[in-house]
DNA sequence: ATAAATTAAATTGAGTGCAATTTAATTATA
DNA sequence: TATAATTAAATTGCACTCAATTTAATTTAT
């Protein structure tokens, strides 16, 4: 096997491409699951959120999920459209937005629930390489770069 | 612990999740020596395809990077406005767009080249996990949904 | 040979992502 | 206490990403 100085450049000895990839991919299984209850996968993280917090403003929604408020703002404006949460700015301090949920949106989370059964079977994974990909990840994501 | 029904909808209880997040994380990480060649993530990856190929279609670039034409027939638009590939249809086969590197886009490789031992500190996975990852995402790639 | 089916790109439209800037509110400081 | 600095969202603009449709070329089936 003949080596150049340009291997490092080649796609299938990058980590990164097969991430992306592979983030891709899986969006796109949840796809038909998540039309069925009329939530993009993005909205539908947002909604995690929200099933668990209740009540959360949109700085704490972003160190959740990774996402700014040029994405966010957009977004729960349709969430609030759809009826599933309520959007108001903090009597304490009026620069915080507070995002709560409704009781549409709750009522959501029982149609949501199957999803993650669903989706289960969509990869061929054993639980341990589940298990290691989770770990792996989330060291990722606990470096500071 | 308590536990609930509704335990699997929580976000620590999912893979997708972390893995959309990472993928995301580490093309921010890439941007700063991105920005030095002028080149996006994707672009970056197409380029990485060009320089390995020097000539493909727009399928086979599909198939290479799991992208469809909706996302690459701008992109290579920009590409080739920045003079680093020619877009032609093929004389085989009109349907077919030939997408071939230029002498500039064999340039922007010497550039290119030090980006991924540039990148290669900034997470923090030992050589054992860094296989482990690789390994798990092409299974994943590679499971029929 | 011609019509029907298939295939490859391009186009369209909705929905993110994100860097950079702006606006408004609050806090810290001279 | 005015002013400066900081903070939280919103806004702006660019670049994807993808489903669905359209257009044009080629194959297949009649």
């Amino acid at each position: 096997m003949k080596h150049s100085k340009y291997d490092a450049l080649k796609l299938e000895n990058q980590l990164c491409f097969p991430l992306y990839a592979c983030s891709r991919e899986i969006v796109k299984r949840y796809k038909p699951f998540l039309d069925e209850i009329g939530l993009t996968y993005t909205q539908y993280i947002v909604m995690m959120v929200m099933w668990e917090r209740k009540s959360v403003n949109v700085k704490e929604l972003g160190e959740c999920l990774y996402l700014d408020s040029g994405t966010l703002t957009p977004l729960l404006k349709k969430l609030e459209f759809k009826g599933y949460v309520t959007r108001m700015r903090s009597d304490k301090d009026e620069r915080n937005l507070v995002v709560a949920i409704t009781d549409e949106g709750e009522k959501l989370k029982d149609k949501a629930v199957e999803i993650p059964f669903q989706i289960a079977g969509c990869t061929n994974l054993t639980p341990e390489e589940g298990v290691q990909l989770y770990g792996i990840l989330y060291k990722i994501l606990g470096t500071n770069p």
